[in-house]
RNA sequence: GGUGGCAUAGCUCAGCUGGAUAGAGCACCUGCCUUCUAAGCAGGCGGUCCUAGGUUCGAAUCCUAGUGCCAUCACCA
């Protein structure tokens, strides 16, 4: 029973025995630095119950305590807190207990039922980039401190191997890639290019090719288109035929069709008509017809106006939407260049390419394999790096069919519904959402689809699953919701503890990152900058006399990766972060850094320290008087388990990030007022030897839970 | 427009289930390396906890309304 518990027992029977009443509960809080004692009963609660004057109470209860239990030594009462002094001796009996537990703070004996924690799950058409950076590290770090809470844990994530991404680079690596001496097209082995031996950024280099070529032809219709039309208005001012509305130039026909669809996206999303319905209104297409005395029509005309004012800034030239300041603007202008995409060669010919992969072209279907290696040979780098991993890697080729028999399993039980095209659905309007689609008219599979399937295939995979933590972005919060829900209206054991590990998007200061506007902070680059940080900050403080070339780089990617990680894991997964570029992660203060130089002067002192000085008289130190900062550690050192546990209950590396902060500028306060070594009582010097250790066992145990690394000197 | 999230010092963030005078770091100012690593320590400056109501012994925290920012509401993934 811990002291909490002993305190909070004695003083429901203090209460009872004085008041003859029973407490449901008492409070505790740690008391304030400014106020004598450890630990605070907070009086006003109990006022509910126990009528009277709370100082009274306090003091009553105050004078029990002091009488009934040994580890309170004496109290004092503030207004309504009733402050506990602990007596020295029980934090010393404390420490002593936990200084050898290597283990000190983990639950050690797994629970029988296990969590799947699937994080990362990247896009193979591109480089990782920051966005995947926080990503991964919460996965991996919620995946470690579950680990340590007592739970089973697998880590894993669902690559996102296919579809049209996937596609494009793959085009426009056939048609763009150059050929060598062998007569082959280059490939990350054999590219002259420095920067694209990295299959990943080989690939995400023909991404980028396969957009410029988009928008290369993009902006050749828009010319050709323009010169086309004058050339008909040419041909009427001639003939005197103004009716070209029905002329047969196939260029302004795609184009026209393209803005055509468009408008009627953004008028059904505006009016909240579903297309058809638009359509049946006769007059639609044309203004003329419109009543003008029907409020709607009236609403239509307004749109539409709208719409073909702002259509006409779609200059095709290279996106500028992001810095579009009108929200409208900017909507409407995405909605164009989503159907006029339809209308160019190169998308027409991946889109070609994706139907020929699902049909299993052998061709196709070994470049894809070919490629997507290049990229997993790149990411496996960097996840390296990282210093991250996973126990089992799910698909998407493998699992984006599985799901429909789910679906048509669940349309007989009545959970889904048909509608008349032959889509499926699933009604949530009385848990508060929507209509969701579950299978599309044709009989293909969705997201939703894939991730019903998935998420069943793995409870199937491993039997003893529990539960599942999927960590995504907050901006697929809704389907998460639904997703869930499904599960849970399928009847999954499981689906209780499915958790959507939500977290914030990593924004830049010009906004948000785009990897098709290439505005993105590539995760190679970001790691490699921040060792560069940190070896100049060390070459400048020049600590490491007697260090090999080899050690120190180590040391500097340890410290420059612990400063990344250690800034992205502060943050409560939920908030967003802004990350500025140019103004660097720090490396002082509330930092990765500053925490892995506590543990190295730690280190430091540990080698200095005799060997002898392992054991301490703890009996001997009972007579003597705890200095107020060792008491502090000690309090501090407490905490780690309940942390551990509160982290994982909130899926939360932040409150253990922030927690070993709190250790460590306790620590150096301790190393900077009380000499360790220089102690003249051998006892105490060998409890503060004992003491440092012992936080710097927790510190690294902590990180490691962060999944940043601990160095012995810096 | 509907739904969800966020809003705390100039900047970046803590603040656990409501508790004492709201805390750190950065930046700025003042001290401290002849003794265990100064990536440190000690101190100073800095607050309309978005706004307005409400709940109660007590609200940054809970409720309601509003404002601002972000996300989402596709037979896209």
């Amino acid at each position: 029973m811990n002291l909490k518990e002993v305190l909070r027992n004695t003083i429901k029977e203090a209460v009872k025995s004085t008041y003859e009443v029973e407490l449901p509960e008492v409070e505790f809080q740690p008391t304030r630095k400014d106020f004598e004692g450890d630990i605070t009963v907070v009086v006003f609660p109990m006022l509910r119950y126990v009528k009277g004057n709370p100082v009274q109470i306090g003091q009553q209860i105050g004078t029990y305590l002091e009488k009934t239990v040994d580890a309170v030594s004496s109290f004092n009462v503030v207004k309504g807190f009733l402050n506990i002094v602990i007596d020295d001796s029980f934090y010393l009996d404390f420490f002593n207990g936990i200084k050898d537990r290597a283990d000190y703070g983990y639950v050690t004996n797994a629970s029988s039922e296990a969590i799947l924690v699937e994080y990362s799950s990247p896009n193979t058409n591109k480089p990782l980039h920051l966005g995947h950076i926080r990503n991964i590290l919460l996965g991996y770090s919620v995946a470690e401190i579950l680990k340590a809470s007592g739970k089973k844990v697998y880590k894993t994530q669902i690559v996102n191997d296919r579809g049209i991404h996937i596609c494009k680079s793959m085009l426009a690596w056939q048609r763009f890639a150059p050929i060598g001496n062998d007569d082959k097209r280059e490939t990350p082995n054999t590219t002259l290019n420095p920067h694209l031996t990295k299959g990943d950024k080989f690939v995400g280099y023909y991404y980028v090719q396969y957009n410029k070529e988009y928008k290369r032809q993009l902006k050749k219709i828009s010319e050709n288109a323009q010169i086309e039309f004058k050339e008909l208005v040419e041909e009427a001012k001639i003939s005197g035929k103004w009716d070209f509305i029905n002329h047969e130039n196939p260029n302004l026909l795609r184009l026209q069709k393209a803005f055509q669809s468009a408008m009627t996206e953004y008028l059904s999303v505006e009016l909240d008509m579903n297309p058809s319905e638009l359509k049946t209104k006769d007059n639609y297409i044309s203004d003329f017809t419109l009543t003008e005395n029907s409020k709607q029509d009236q609403e239509i005309l307004e749109l539409k106006s709208r719409f073909r004012g702002i259509s006409k800034k779609f200059n095709f030239i290279e996106g500028n939407i992001k810095n579009l300041s009108n929200k409208e603007e900017k909507k409407i202008i995405q909605i164009c260049l989503k159907h006029i995409e339809q209308v160019v060669e190169i998308f027409e010919s991946a889109k070609e390419m994706l139907r020929k992969w699902e049909a299993g072209n052998t061709e196709v279907v070994a470049l894809w394999k070919k490629m997507n290696q290049w990229v997993y040979d790149g990411f496996d780098v960097t996840y390296n790096n990282l210093g991250v991993d996973f126990d089992k890697l799910y698909y998407e080729s493998d699992t984006y069919l599985l799901g429909k028999d789910v679906v048509a399993d669940g349309l007989e039980k009545g959970i889904f519904y048909k509608k008349d095209d032959g889509s499926v659905w699933i009604d949530l309007t009385d848990e508060g959402l929507d209509e969701k689609i579950v299978l599309r008219s044709d009989g293909t599979a969705v997201y939703m689809t894939q991730d019903i399937g998935t998420a069943i295939q793995r409870a199937k995979d491993y039997t003893d699953i529990g539960g599942m933590v999927y960590t995504v972005g907050n901006e697929q919060d809704y389907h998460f919701k639904v997703l869930f829900l499904i599960l849970k209206k399928l009847g999954f054991s499981w689906a209780d503890s499915l958790y959507h590990l939500s977290y914030g998007m990593v924004d830049l200061p010009s906004g948000k990152m785009k990897s098709r506007e290439g505005t993105v902070v590539d995760a190679d680059d970001l790691m490699e900058d921040m060792t560069t940080t940190a070896a100049n900050i060390s070459e400048e403080l020049g600590k490491l006399e007697g260090y090999s070339e080899t050690e120190k780089l180590g040391l500097y990617q340890m410290i420059g990766l612990g400063a990344l990680k250690y800034y992205i894991l502060k943050v409560d997964p939920k908030k967003r972060i802004l990350f500025n570029p140019e103004e660097s992660v720090d490396f002082q203060g509330n930092t990765g850094p500053f925490i892995q130089y506590t543990y190295a002067r730690i280190q430091s002192i540990l080698r200095k320290a005799e060997a002898g000085e392992q054991e301490f008289d703890i009996e001997s130190l009972k007579s003597l008087r705890l200095h107020e900062k060792e008491k502090e550690l000690i309090k501090q050192l407490q905490l780690f388990p309940e942390t551990i546990q509160l982290a994982a209950e909130n899926y939360s590396p932040a409150l253990l990030a922030n927690y070993t902060y709190d250790l460590v500028k306790e620590f150096n306060s301790f190393y900077q007022q009380v000499s360790i070594l220089g102690e003249l009582n051998q006892d105490k010097k060998v409890l503060r030897v004992q003491l440092s250790k012992k936080v710097g066992e927790v510190v690294q145990s902590a990180f490691k839970l962060l999944g940043i690394e601990v160095p012995d000197r810096m």
